[in-house]
DNA sequence: GTGCAAGATTGGTACCAGCCAATGTTGGCT
DNA sequence: AGCCAACATTGGCTGGTACCAATCTTGCAC
C-alpha cells in the first residue's frame, strides 16, 4: 500500500493534470473521477476540498468544477528562502558570515522559549539570489535541538538539514514585518547605498507541537523584494 | 428545518462553546460530539475540519482534539484602518488631504481593471492614531461606482461609507508590503526625519465577484507600525 | 426563432460502517 | 521504583448510499 494516503495522491495527481491548463477549463464530474481512479467519492471530493482551498479550482454547484484563473498572489505559506526564490524564478545561493554558540539573552530567550542563560546557536548568512544579494539572515536554535550542527554545511537549505539531521518539522511561524534603515554593515554586505530602507522579517518557526524550534530575523533588500498576499473578509 | 447546514450549525454551537475556554482544554470525542448532537460522525469532523482551519482548535491523532492557545498574530484578514487602530488600541484618526476626480493613467487601470482613460476618485488622507500620525493613504476607486463622493465626510470610516451609501462590500484584498524611502512631502507630513523607512501596503480591494472595487496606497512609519501573522506549512 | 417548463446533470449535505495509525493507559516483570 | 509490552482510546482514511439544490440541456408550445 502506499505511503500516502489516497486522497492525497488523488490531489497530486489532479494537481499534476490542471498545471498548465488554461482557467475554466472543466474538470471531469466527481463521480467520473470517483469511478476512472476507483475510488470513493468521498475521497474525491477530500482532494477537491485541498485543491479549492489552496486557490487550485473552483467548484460551482450545478455546474461543474472548474480550473481557477491563476490569482495575482497566492495566500502566505510557511516557505524556505530556497523555496521562496525558486517561486520567484530566482536561483537561491548561500554565503556563510558566521556560525557559533552564544548565550541566548532575554529577547532571544522569550522568543524561543528558553533560559536567557542557555546557549543557541546562530548562523549568519547572506542569502543570494540569481547571484547577487537578496538579504541577511540570522538563525537562531536552541543548542541542545542541534548538536553538531556548526560542524555541517550551512551554505544550502537549513529546513532541509534540519529535517534530514535533527527530525525537526517546522510547520507554523508567526512573523513580523517592519521596514527598517539598514545600517552601515547590512547596506555594505547587502550591496546599497548607507540609508537605504529593507524589509525585516522576524519569524518564529514551531513545530506540530508548537514548540518554538527556530528564531529567525531576516532583512531584505527593498528594492529586490516584496511580499504579496491575500486577506479576507473574516467570517462569523 | 434549519436554513444552515448542519456542519455550520454544528460548528458554530461547537465555536461558542470553546470560546472562553482555557488553550489546550480537550474537547469531546468526535463519537461523543456525534452522539450528543445526533448527527454522523462525518458531520462532525466537517464542523471540526472548518475549526481547525480558522485556527480555534488542534487535533492530535490517538490524543484528541483541543482548544488552541490564543495566536500571538492572528493570520491575516481583512481590515480598515479603524479597525486596525482598534484592536491595536489606538483611536483612529483622519486629516484629509485631497480629494477629486483624475485619469486614471496605465498602472492604476490595470489595477482597477478599467480603462487607463477613464476617471477614478482619488482621497488622500493622513491617518492618526492617538492623534499623531501613523500613514499616509491614497485610496482610488472607479468614479462610475461612487458618484457624489467626494461630497461626503471623508474623515471618518470609508469603507463603512462604501458600504451604506453604495452598497460596495469589500470581501478581499490583494496586498503587496514593500520597504521604501520616504520623499520630502511624505516624511514632512509624518513627522519623522528625511530620509526614514516606511513601510508601503499597496491594495486592491474586491467585491463578492472578485472585481475590482479599490486601490489603496498607503505608507506607514516604520517606527509604529508592523504586520504580525502566523504561516503555516501549506501543502507541497 | 423564442420562451419556458420538464428533466438530466452536477456539486452539496448527510448518514452508516469499518479499518488504520498515533497516542495514552494499564499492569506485569525486573 | 522503573521499564516496557499489551491493550484501549482517539483521530484519520476509505468505501458505500441516498437525497437535496443549483445549473444546464432538451424539446415542446407558440
Amino acid at each position: 500500500m502506499a505511503r500516502q494516503a489516497k486522497h492525497e495522491e488523488l490531489r497530486q495527481a489532479l494537481l499534476a493534470g490542471i498545471t498548465g491548463s488554461p482557467p475554466h477549463t472543466p474538470l471531469p464530474t466527481e463521480r467520473e473521477i470517483s469511478a476512472r481512479h476507483g475510488v470513493s467519492r468521498n475521497t474525491v471530493r477530500q482532494a477537491l476540498d485541498a485543491l479549492e482551498a489552496a486557490g487550485s479550482l473552483y467548484r460551482v454547484q450545478g455546474a461543474g468544477t472548474f480550473v481557477a484563473p491563476p490569482v495575482v498572489s497566492k495566500s502566505l505559506t510557511l516557505t524556505s528562502f530556497s523555496e521562496d526564490m525558486r517561486a520567484r524564478e530566482l536561483e537561491p545561493g548561500s554565503r556563510l558570515l558566521a556560525a557559533g554558540t552564544v548565550r541566548a539573552g532575554r529577547q532571544l530567550a522569550e522568543r524561543l522559549g528558553v533560559e536567557p542563560d542557555s546557549d543557541v546557536v546562530r548562523v549568519s548568512r547572506l542569502r543570494l539570489a540569481d547571484g547577487s544579494p537578496m538579504c541577511l539572515e540570522n538563525v537562531h536554535f536552541p543548542a541542545e535541538r542541534v548538536p553538531g550542527l556548526t560542524d555541517e554545511d550551512l551554505t544550502g537549505s537549513l529546513y532541509m538539514l534540519l529535517n534530514e539531521r535533527y527530525g525537526l518539522d517546522i510547520r507554523s511561524a508567526d512573523q513580523i514585518v517592519r521596514a527598517v534603515d539598514l545600517d552601515e554593515t547590512a547596506s555594505a554586505l547587502l550591496g546599497v547605498p548607507l540609508g537605504s530602507s529593507g524589509l525585516r522579517v522576524q519569524r518564529v518557526g514551531m513545530d506540530h507541537r508548537d514548540t518554538p524550534v527556530e528564531a529567525t530575523t531576516t532583512i531584505y533588500r527593498a528594492d529586490r523584494y516584496d511580499i504579496r498576499f491575500t486577506v479576507r473578509r473574516g467570517q462569523q
